[in-house]
DNA sequence: ATGAAATCCTGGGGGC
DNA sequence: TGCCCCCAGGATTTCA
């Protein structure tokens, strides 16, 4: 699952060339495939074939989980990918599309860049005014303009379960269930607690953890599971997801599994004591 | 306001 | 070995 590591790990390897291909900063889109539809939320097919050729991508970012790609005549290129969407790079000679791809993007040196995802569930969008699909976000958790006191005054604002808080791209832009877990753990506070009742110490903890496994996965280059590979290897330093039944790093207690708000959440039951009740 | 449920999808895992 | 069933998981939409 993408979250906002692996989305920054690919936007920095698509801005900067990786071992997997070259850069696409600075390149000119020649012409562009839909494989499948519905991958487009805007505009539409046509719209969208006609409009890519001869736009040349100026930069490229982040924001939360959406990759950004900024093109020479003013518009932006949104991805968002979801479960299982990625981005491939095909070199030439031209050969058949990847099985699960979706969309194909053409450049004039033979170079392909398929957006490949196999449940279908990412998204992408060309703009003019990246706000109207960008608006709802909430803070970047790395934003050095953020603050922990900031971060505090939001979780006053809320009776909601912290895991479903923190997976609320509103609430806070970027995280998904395998770093919200793990923040959590890092923080020492249970999914289960309403937001409203941490105190500073315990916000500013999270804030901190937040920004701490955030870090640790871009470090690492995201992480890889599932059939999503990106070559990262921070799974291999989960310290509660998927670790139902393991013993704790920490202490030795067995990690539970709940599901909270349709989602699998992890955690120490001793390192994250439950809320009253 | 809050949250639960349904929806979109398919590869993979468990059960047999 | 193979078939069937069911499920995870992000975000949106709908219902209670």
């Amino acid at each position: 699952m993408p979250e906002l590591p692996e989305v920054e790990t690919i936007a920095r390897w698509l801005r900067e060339g990786s071992p997997e291909g070259p850069a696409l900063l600075g390149r000119t889109f020649q012409a562009v495939e839909v494989l499948w539809p519905r991958t487009l939320a805007a505009p539409d097919p046509a719209t969208f074939i006609a409009r890519l050729p001869g736009r040349r991508v100026t930069a490229i970012g982040r924001r939360g989980k959406f990759l950004r790609i900024w093109l020479d005549d003013g518009a932006v290129l949104l991805l968002h990918l979801r479960m299982s969407g990625d981005l491939r790079w095909q070199p030439p000679p031209a050969a058949a599309p990847h099985p699960h791809d979706r969309l194909v993007f053409h450049f004039a040196d033979g170079w392909r860049l398929g957006f490949n995802d196999p449940r279908k569930f990412g998204r992408v969008w060309l703009v003019n005014d990246e706000q109207t699909v960008l608006g709802d976000l909430g803070p970047e958790p790395l934003d050095p303009a953020f603050s922990a006191e900031d971060f505090y005054a939001r979780l006053r604002r809320s009776r909601t379960r912290l895991k479903a808080l923190l997976l609320d791209q509103r609430f806070l832009a970027g995280l998904g269930n395998i770093y919200a877990d793990e923040a959590l753990f890092q923080a020492g506070l249970h999914p289960l607690r309403p937001a409203h009742t941490l105190t500073p110490p315990e916000a500013e903890r999270l804030f901190h953890a937040i920004r701490q496994v955030l870090q640790a996965g871009i470090a690492h280059h995201g992480a890889s599971i599932d059939w999503v590979y990106r070559g990262g290897d921070f799974q291999n330093h989960f310290a509660v997801y998927r670790r139902a039944g393991q013993p704790c790093r920490r202490c030795g207690t067995p990690i539970q599994r709940l599901v909270i708000g349709q989602r699998g959440s992890h955690f120490c039951p001793h390192c994250q004591p439950p809320p009253e009740g």
